[in-house]
DNA sequence: GCTCACAGGCTATGCCTATTAGCCAACGGT
DNA sequence: ACCGTTGGCTAATAGGCATAGCCTGTGAGC
């Protein structure tokens, strides 16, 4: 009876895998069974190394979101003020778009409550924290940067689920629509700007 | 053995109470033997008026989407321009918070090649035509149509999403956020009118 | 180099889904 | 009153998560 060495880093990548491969709803048809046909092993193996499927779920939603928090930020270095917000949109458009199922286990928000999931509450604020910052170059007070993240979270979520989803059916080019909802985002955030400051 | 008097229609309509119950999830969570409990029957016995979950759930969907539909073009009616962008993003909100089970069933797309999703197709797409009929008081050229539907449909839904899943976990008023994502919403629809035609 | 505790596999089992097959009673038209 | 169709039912299959309990490989300590 060999031993397949598994542990609880390992199956959360294959679960990562799993993700991917099963396209916008990967996450949601992510299933211990096929995490243990892709390891090699029989199902109740798996729970020597994670606690439930729900938990394997929440292992797998905190590590994409550090993937996505790690886009955003690595587009957003060294940008400031509409250039960033610009990119940032594209960021996470892309990374949505690479990995889609991945994406959409970024999407699933921690319970507030829950001990078990300080982790991915944790991830979930950092990814915030790069959208904050990227708009550090306008010059909003406090509640206008969280009308705007909120803003720009929308936005470029509703697009890209309404894409993933196959929820635009017409033939006309999607990158060219996106690119006029981050014109009108960047447009929009720069209005929040008071008068005084501008 | 007396009859139980179900129907497609009533089938139906018992999912979508059941769809109401479950919360933001009732649709995903949606269970033929939740449907069949609500019945007072056996689950097997469900199939005699539906073909498969898969199908109760599109009856769902189209369901939804033509309530949806029907919220939007009561609160546009008599309003144009900037008012009737306004009022459909509030409506689409509301209906969201009031349902948000069925909001999520609206919001699965149609399979284009599936002749068996004619109805929901059809369904999805008078949905859109509303948001067409909301822009007609703006002078917008066709693409730039295309572009501030789907723009309208992102930003709506993506704030929604987010919301009701409980993405927005910061403590300050979101009706204040969702108006503000609006009024950016409208301001850049407007900037999409061509030049020549302000 | 041996022993032995434990970690990490396994099978068996239970309960929940969906779905199909086949039975039988109730209702409605003739 | 009959009888066919419709709409229930039970039984059974298959696949999912989860728990219990067994058994063996591995490595730490002597």
């Amino acid at each position: 009876m060999p031993r397949a060495g598994l542990s609880r880093d390992a199956v959360a990548r294959l679960a990562l895998d799993v993700v991917d491969a099963g396209g916008a709803d990967g996450f949601a048809g992510l299933t211990l069974a096929q995490v243990a046909s892709r390891a090699g092993v029989a199902t109740p193996s798996l729970y020597k190394h994670v606690g439930s499927l729900a938990a394997l779920r929440r292992e797998v939603a905190t590590r994409a979101v550090r993937e996505l928090t790690a886009a955003g930020s690595r587009a957003t270095v060294g940008r400031s003020g509409p250039d960033a917000v610009r990119a940032l949109a594209h960021a996470w458009r892309s990374y949505a778009q690479e990995h889609p199922g991945r994406y959409a286990a970024t999407q699933v928000s921690p319970d507030p409550d829950d001990p078990a999931q300080a982790e991915h509450r944790e991830a979930a604020a950092e990814s915030v924290a790069v959208a904050v910052a990227a708009l550090r170059g306008f010059d909003l007070p406090d509640d206008g940067v969280i009308d705007a993240v909120r803003a720009a979270r929308s936005a470029v979520h509703g697009f890209v689920a309404l894409e993933l989803g196959g929820g635009f059916r017409m033939p006309q080019d999607l990158d060219r629509s996106f690119e006029a909802l981050v014109t009108m985002l960047v447009a929009g955030i720069a209005a929040l700007v008071p008068q005084e400051s501008r």
